[in-house]
DNA sequence: CATGAATGAGAGTTCATTCAT
DNA sequence: CATGAATGAACTCTCATTCAT
């Protein structure tokens, strides 16, 4: 690895930590550049302005962890049902790991907004997962497939932002107890009446 | 009226409006002073500090405007599905009047999770929402009631999150369609393969 | 004298003195807040920015200390000709108490451009004193009294930058000498010959 | 040519332009290399530092551009008012074509003066243009020779920064009628009336 | 000769909060 | 009750300059 790397990595994981566990806000580029241990110049030379950073942490950051992660163990093969049960186990395991992450998603949406960056980062984000959701309740012959996914989608966020307010107010959430009833609402929902 | 409730009241008023289209951070007190009218003496008489005034302000909205038009409308004789429904309706129809309520809710808890205090206050707000719904599907007959409440509220907020992010990104959703697959989804789930 | 009046005055001269000797550019708030012993905010809740600052300098500057100085002994019943001199006195005198104004006006009026400010500021700053030139120049009966006026204004600004600079490259200008080659240029450029 | 050179004519070709349309403070290093396609390190090969890029670019420009524009077309058989006209025609078609060059000019020559050195080169800059015009003054029998040169040559450049805030305030300028009056004012101003 | 990553001081600006009036 | 001048720490960002490669 050339120097060069490492010092855009290192910038880019702290942000990550930063950003994810304080929101887009609330961290100062002087925090990162203390915990990347790089100068003000040098974060500077990497990225345009703190906006840009942050964008780039989080595309970085699915790219790179979450993303594999979460299609290594989806094949085409797999019957639709346990496609939805390994994405509810996968939000599943974000929540615990990666607390943030949501908040740090929705802050930084906002902060575009705000900068009218056209981008279609957004929509192509929520599109890869929510076109693979609704051909799957297509295949099960839901009604409204697309529907369903989006409130499906919508719920998994939802459900990040919920665990994190609990944990914050000292409620233990049962993360199986969680999982069975995601289950019976978006899986086996039809299933229970039929046997 | 005094005087001194129309002050309050219009800095409470313009708060609202303020935090709830941009968020906490991106609200500075000037801002909240200049639509109000009022000076900056004239707001810290009211209000102790900026986390108070959101605080105060997202209290005094609940009260006055959100509790009232949801439980006028409940009661007891209902049937569990309609009280679902009226639920339903009653978000949806705060998802278009008041966009930013969910995006200034999430940012207030945020911040006050940073005081390490005040936890109580949203257990509580959350709690006569939980215990309701959850009542209801205690009646429903549904397995963990407890967790189908906490899926069915994070939903709805997830849900307002979304649909803040797909109007910004120019995309229209389709409300009356999202109604029906959320009574599909949280209401007549067992029904459609009954009849 | 209000404390509010009292502050502000003190940045405006502050500013002043510091714009005049070194030009908008090199001239950091910093410096002013130091030299009118006030605080950065302070700065700020009496001047919307840097640029505003240095413009509403030049504005009050030209107001409170030279067009008072300048029209107080001119007055209607004046031979055009006395008025022309009275204009190369007073611009003489300016050179030698207000050395930087010249620069100041220049770099605000550079720093203005590039701001895209629209207001007729200048126009008014220039018109003045052109419009009173070309009135006298016209009664002397010259062919082309505005363009006469013009090169008269532009020589003056001209004249005030090369005293600055041979000053400062310790070159000594006699200022007596100046004068009566400026009023033979201007003002009895077709006496001499005449009589 | 060797590549030395053209890397070294391009950061001074770059250079003028930059400086010239925007002033020295305004430019950073940073344009100057991406206009030039060079790297920080090739330009701080060739120039010690800004200040001296800027001084270089100075002098090779007017060694360059302006000075062989001028003198070619001077001859020691030319009445001196030809040259006189000479000189004017020359700083009006500088003003039209290099409109910033006046204020490149001033710009580095402020900046100088910061250094507490190099005043020997401005004042040679100065003295070529001021023994020339005091020495046709001479020969024309003015009262002050040195005196009206200096009042000519500050005039020439006065002008030059008129001109282009009266362009940039929207006002055109009639350059033919800035010339007649220019030639009435500089070289015969005592023929009108002896005719 | 040339590269570009890295530095760090300093720039203009924002903002919650205080307090004399 | 209300005013608004004043504070100063913290913010994002710029820039000339250095230096290992």
């Amino acid at each position: 690895m050339t120097p060069e790397k490492e010092t855009k990595e290192r910038i880019l994981e702290s942000a990550f930590e930063l950003f994810s566990s304080k929101g887009y806000d609330k961290v100062s580029l002087t925090k990162v550049i203390e915990k990347a241990g790089v100068s003000k110049g040098g974060l500077f030379h990497h990225f345009d302005s703190k906006y840009s950073l942050a964008r780039d942490t989080l595309i970085w950051w699915a790219q790179t962890h979450m993303e594999p992660s979460f299609f290594e163990d989806v094949s085409d093969e797999m019957e639709p049902q346990d496609i939805l049960i390994h994405f509810i186990d996968f939000m599943i395991s974000m929540m615990e790991k990666e607390e943030g992450f949501t908040k740090f998603f929705w802050s930084i949406f906002d902060e575009s907004t705000r900068r009218e960056d056209e981008s279609k980062l957004w929509i192509d984000f929520l599109s890869q997962y929510s076109l693979m959701v609704s051909g799957i309740y297509e295949k099960m012959g839901v009604k409204d497939p697309q529907m369903k996914a989006l409130i499906f989608l919508s719920n998994m966020d939802g459900m990040a932002l919920y665990y994190e307010m609990l944990k914050k107010t000292g409620m233990e959430l049962d993360l199986n107890a969680l999982r069975e009833e995601l289950i019976r609402t978006y899986v086996t929902f039809n299933e229970e009446v039929k046997e």
